[in-house]
DNA sequence: ATTATCTATAGATCTATAGATAATGC
DNA sequence: ATTATCTATAGATCTATAGATAATGC
């Protein structure tokens, strides 16, 4: 079948790495996050990502047309098989949603904590407020409006008003995004620990008040706002 | 006194900005900041910077030795007024733990969130990795140090194991830093509100479990009370 | 014939230095 | 004399395209 050694077109030059098997496509992506990851997006060169997928810097414009597009791919894919389960929690009704949140939080930082690579690191960057990113964008405010609408139907969420509500929602994602960044920096301990520690933090942020619920209650701030007083 | 129309050297090319009277090191660093915020790090030229500046590319290099000088003195400079607060703060033995580590929190997103810009996101730079950073790596993880304790001397904090904590601390300083990050993308409320929203979630995260650790909640600004009540 | 690569390179940067210049200060 | 700026530019990239080449497929 595949009789790996026997591909159309003309042979590559460097033949130093092994061939790893995967599709020169998929070499390229996985060059390009491990690269965006450890130097940087905009210091990556075209040159690099290619070389480390093994060819030539001008082969890599035979699949992309440039770093950006792999930025693009990259993104996408990360954010993508996130949204689907998030569909799929917030759909069954019958679970407390409390447990659906915990699930989504854990399994998010998981994705972007054991993926080959960190690739958490880039939703950050400034070039992904450009054009040609909006269907990342786009998809990701989609997760986070899940977010909401799961932590709406909590407990606690439910006796917010919209505002407090939206903020909450903000801080919960900022951790999960946030978390997985610093993710190093932490001590060594395995995805699985660090990601249900993780959502617990979440839900802690989530849950109503530990004492009593208000957020940004501080009473400071606004003053008598704030409300959402749910009971004692 | 100062005369602004008369100072020593060659006149500057471009009239056009006004002089915005400070003193041209600090008007780099400011064209800096705003740069590496709006387009990032590696993508701002030397040539944007010191012509947002109002003075030519070469000029530049008559005050910083290049990009990464001005990047390591903006970090420097947010993270040491955080450091010395949070040594003061630790230095108050006779105030609740939980209510000291409020106020650092509240006041390290403060800090963040009111500078001139957006710094936060540069914390996370690949480029940061560099010997040149070491300076701000070093006050950094002193600051996280100062956090590790206050956190330890909390009551829930207290009751943990070394590496419990450690994971702990992670995750509040995970927030602190990454909610900052993305704090635009939350709903459009003052930084005071935002500040105290993302200390009270940090203290949820601080608190003990989920069912009883309670928290500084309410208690606000001053007013000695906040006292989180230890036991159930 | 088709395909996947290669080599070569034009054009567009960007950095950092050299050396000139236009002020004030003495 | 000193200072802060300027102009000019060498050298080092980096991107993206043009066109050649070495395989397989028919």
């Amino acid at each position: 079948m595949s009789d790996s050694g026997r591909r159309v077109g003309r042979p590559r030059a460097d033949r130093q790495r092994p061939p790893s098997g995967l599709p020169p496509r998929e070499e390229l992506l996985g060059a390009a996050a491990a690269l965006f990851a450890e130097r940087g997006y905009a210091a990556t060169t075209t040159r690099a990502v290619a070389e480390r997928a093994g060819m030539r810097q001008a082969t890599m414009y035979h699949y992309f047309g440039g770093k950006e597009e792999l930025l693009a791919e990259l993104l996408e894919s990360t954010v993508t098989p996130s949204l689907e389960l998030a569909r799929r929690l917030l759909a069954e009704d019958d679970r407390p949603a409390e447990r659906r949140l915990w699930e989504l939080c854990r399994s998010d930082v998981l994705l972007l904590c054991e993926g080959p690579y960190n690739l958490g690191a880039l939703y950050l960057l400034p070039e992904v407020r450009g054009e040609r990113f909006a269907v990342f964008r786009r998809v990701r405010a989609e997760l986070k409006e899940c977010y909401r609408r799961l932590l709406a139907r909590t407990a606690a969420g439910s006796a917010l008003p919209a505002d407090g509500l939206e903020l909450r929602n903000a801080l919960l994602f900022g951790l999960i995004e946030g978390v997985i960044l610093i993710r190093d920096s932490g001590p060594p301990v395995p995805a699985e620990v660090f990601a249900e520690a993780t959502a617990e933090a979440a839900l802690r942020i989530a849950g109503g008040g530990i004492a009593h619920g208000r957020i940004a209650d501080g009473g400071i701030a606004d003053g008598g706002g704030a409300v959402a007083g749910a009971d004692a």
